[in-house]
DNA sequence: GTGGTCTAGACCACC
DNA sequence: GTGGTCTAGACCACA
């Protein structure tokens, strides 16, 4: 179910919070569902239980899940409205994105077929 | 002419590349000039020099300035060439991007009102 | 393994980085291999970390070494390609030196005797 | 007659050393043969003249060149003698190069026929 | 422990 | 004045 790329520039921590969150969003994890164990994750993932240790730690801290100790880590009931509320952020940096190719010299509907093409994989996603 | 944001994640030397490159995208800065020295640039932005100097070393090295030493630094010819083919790595970055967004549910009228604002602020940014 | 010489005009960063891709030429050092943290590196060399650091940076920025930051540095996949790749300007440079011989009234017979010494002396190596 | 490269690595002084040389091996410049004054020099190559008043400092330390105050700098008598006894260094700096492309498994062969070039090279040269 | 960034300050070669 | 190299020592994020 989850998976890290060892050798991404993204720390491991972060992966493994982004597919919790994109899990939750997808509705594949839904509220009160109870997440693998911090050791069992490691084990499966060969990756040090400090670095998933720090992911739940920082999914517990924005709301997304609730550790509780000695029975494990849930999905919170407001972890969909919380993900949402961050969409804001992303659109901005996005817009700054955008404006670098644009200055760059990328014509429009260069993006606009990228945008489509993203929300045709999205679509596909759905289907499965 | 330069700016720094102390308190961003992005590293100095990254911000520095980064406007380096867009001086050069949006014609500011042309073949041949003469970028501002190590030291006064430094000096100007509050930074250590070795900060500048790493920056201006990775621009020699991707080959869009041009490094003489006991003259200074020069934008090279090839330098708008090199940028442009940066491209499509940024358009496959940019596609994961709209991708997540579409999966937080976010429609894609709004990513397509974001485009827009992206390319109206570089028009604007054209008729100065 | 490594060996540095403080003395000479070449700079020690240089050197390093040298030395790892004949590393990886020779074969000691194969892809996925783990190579020397920059601290033990540094210390071993009795040279300043930042120096290992710049000469690890630019082998990451080559593509030839993959710095993971937490877990250390490895020899990637592509390195020996990337370095092979080198060979056109390594001919032509040592086209422009022979050159300079010639014009300096040196034999061809010397120049070839050096070639066998330099073939020779890999053979050797192979041996071991 | 003399040519130089700002843009190349190799510093500009030393470019006119080594041209200064060149034309003294190939016999442009013969023994007591008056070479261009520093001024001249400078404004016809577009350079400072402290560039090429270094260049002939090290050529007369050398003992290739030999300035007389107030009337010039000569080639002196033993210039081709003592440029051809820098032969052995040389030599030994090929050798090391050639090792290299050995060990990226670059062959013999190709190594000789980048001898021949040269050697075929310097031969047009000669018959100018 | 790892790599990465940054500062402060020095020294060199080059122009 | 310019760029380039290096040291010493600090701090951070990551595993």
């Amino acid at each position: 179910m989850f998976k890290i790329d060892v050798m991404s520039e993204k720390p491991i921590y972060e992966q493994i919070i982004e597919q919790v969150e994109q899990f939750i969003l997808i509705g594949i994890l839904n509220p009160n569902d109870k997440i693998p164990s911090v050791r069992s994750m490691a084990t499966k993932l060969l990756v040090n239980p400090n670095t998933i240790q720090k992911a739940y730690s920082e999914l517990d801290n924005k709301g997304i899940i609730c550790s509780v100790p000695g029975r494990g880590c849930f999905v919170s009931e407001e972890a969909v409205n919380i993900l949402n509320k961050n969409k804001r952020e992303k659109l901005s940096e996005l817009e700054k994105m955008v404006f670098e190719l644009a200055i760059a010299q990328v014509e429009k509907k260069e993006i606009n077929e990228c945008v489509d093409r993203a929300y045709e994989k999205k679509e596909k996603l759905g289907n499965d």
